[in-house]
DNA sequence: ATATTATGTGTAACCGGTTACACATCAGGG
DNA sequence: CCCTGATGTGTAACCGGTTACACATAATAT
């Protein structure tokens, strides 16, 4: 392996001369620079990151902290973090924290160790001491952490509006909302949404909270249906939950659309495969992965930050599981 | 910080004394080690990773290497990988290849020079000379790279019998079989397996190509089944594939499963969501992902590898796109 | 009793970079 | 012409560990 001493030695300059010209700190003459050039280009010097890691106490590793990239929101961010980070030239540590703070806090005091860059972070923890006190750069993603850390998520309340509104645009009149678990922050701004549209109309409406889980959701749902039959909407506040709806409309037999009609929220691609499709207030997760990393690599490369909170817009996407608009 | 330096003051000795200890090499007394033991509790220290790796030329990340994490078949892959290097001390980096040679090297390049510990990899070009002289521990993952490198995959033919003779015992008499990519190892193997099931009953079938896309998938089946009506099983070698069938089933009308019956491959979650739910060979891609982690860790620690190709069972999993067996 | 070997420890070089500091040269200002 | 600041470069300390080597002592072998 090829060193810095080498390529002094070949250039007949010293390392110092070297590593300015390389980190392009400091004055370097021209000729000398031509010299180091010529010499890293003959001798395929690369850097080492690790010894220049020990003294400059950083790496270009970002963690990326979620609850569990089997479910099926988080790949699509993962990916869209690991590109942008690519791009910068960062590289990405996968941490699956199963929502655990001291799974959390072992991957952020493991990876500080390494010099890590910095962290992108999905948690409900996020006033958690061990990020409040991380001192090092954080964005939080989804669920809002504190007021000292950026956060990018989506426009959850809005989207629930726009959900809202494509039931009632179609001519539901008693609507099932199907509420995220109240420890979420974007569960609460989706039911916020909802409640804004549905109190500005006259339909009737009923709330019941659902985790985020097909099988769950679906025997919720069977029942609901089977409580009130005349139940003709429902909003479910994540596409697992309105597969889960979805599955029991078909066990009870109920046909959707046209007794039924369905949305839900999120945009994942398994929304598609449903028969009929799921009609769905999309997220851009990958928008918001690449937003948060773009946020984040500012922060470490000490650039200013304009805003604290980043939202991304939402999209009604229209497919088999709502009827067409009321005239 | 406090370094290894500030310990070996403590306890009064040197720091080679401390080094020895903590990596068990070398004779350090009992007086010695409790002395250091004392001194490490008191300080609360902890190595420093980097500064060991500038020497060891060692490190605990382990590369992930896949086409997609966004593809259904890899975040469980990706969980199990990270659960068991968690377990064994190991932190992983994520690397999305979307199957491209040059990405594929840079990652390896990039990494290496970190002194990665070893990859974990599921590639089509496993026979590119950046796997055969990479010169660190590799496993490589669905698809087989060269006898080398020791392979964690699906028993793939097995399976496809499994399905097939799933749909030939539920009175099938017109099987479409959906194989995947030609450049695919898991999918020719699957397709030999189809083969072999077919090829001793007297059931008439036709193999088509397909991606292992979903809307693809959809508009090939369609096409074959308005082309030939009598079709009344398939066969398709990915679930992905396999709700696209569904998906055209239900767009021509053709009521599964009495008048057609659907076989999935994979097991992936969204299986389960489907209405009716996807009968599928499923794959233990959990226990996958394990496998080949234990191996890899074993690799990197010069521990003897017991074979080198290893099989995970897979499972049928009946749903509701079969019928009951006929008698 | 002496030769070996096992046990135990410290010093200092080394991993491969970065950077503080000292020093030299040169241009422009007064 | 001298002073000052900008330009340019090298030496050596440092980041925080590991480890080769030298050396000392205790235990065992001969």
């Amino acid at each position: 392996m090829t060193t810095i001493k080498d390529v002094a030695k070949k250039a007949g300059v010293s390392v110092a001369t070297v590593s300015r010209f390389l980190n392009d700190s400091g004055y370097v003459s021209t000729e000398a620079a031509k010299a180091v050039t010529a010499a890293v280009e003959e001798l395929q010097y690369e850097l080492n990151p690790v010894a220049r890691s020990l003294n400059t106490k950083k790496s270009n590793l970002i963690g990326l902290i979620l609850p569990d990239i089997t479910n099926p929101f988080f790949p699509e961010l993962a990916r869209a973090v690991e590109d942008v980070a690519l791009t910068y030239g960062y590289t990405v540590v996968l941490c699956n924290s199963d929502e655990d703070p001291e799974k959390e806090k072992n991957y952020i005091e493991t990876l500080k160790k390494k010099y890590i860059a910095g962290f992108i972070v999905t948690s409900n923890q996020l006033d958690a001491p061990h990020y409040a006190n991380a001192n090092v750069p954080i964005v939080a993603l989804d669920r809002a952490i504190n007021e000292k850390i950026p956060t990018v998520s989506s426009n959850n309340r809005e989207g629930a509006v726009m959900g809202t509104n494509a039931l009632l645009e179609r001519g539901c009149r008693n609507i099932l909302f199907l509420r995220g678990p109240e420890e979420l922050n974007p569960a609460n701004d989706r039911y916020e949404g909802f409640m804004e549209a549905i109190q500005n109309s006259d339909v009737h409406y009923r709330v019941v909270t659902s985790p985020f889980h097909f099988a769950d959701s679906q025997k919720i749902v069977e029942r609901a249906l089977e409580t009130d039959p005349t139940i003709d909407g429902i909003f479910a506040s994540s596409d697992v939950s309105a597969a889960g709806a979805l599955k029991a409309a078909s066990t009870i037999g109920k046909h959707v659309p046209d007794d039924l009609q369905i949305v839900g929220f999120d945009g994942v691609a398994m929304g598609e495969m449903l028969s009929p499709g799921l009609t769905t207030v999309a997220q851009d997760v990958y928008k918001m992965g690449a937003v948060a990393t773009r946020v984040l690599i500012k922060q470490i490369e000490n650039k200013k930050i304009d805003q604290s909170f980043y939202e991304v817009p939402v999209k009604l996407v229209i497919r088999g599981t709502t009827r067409s608009v009321l005239e």
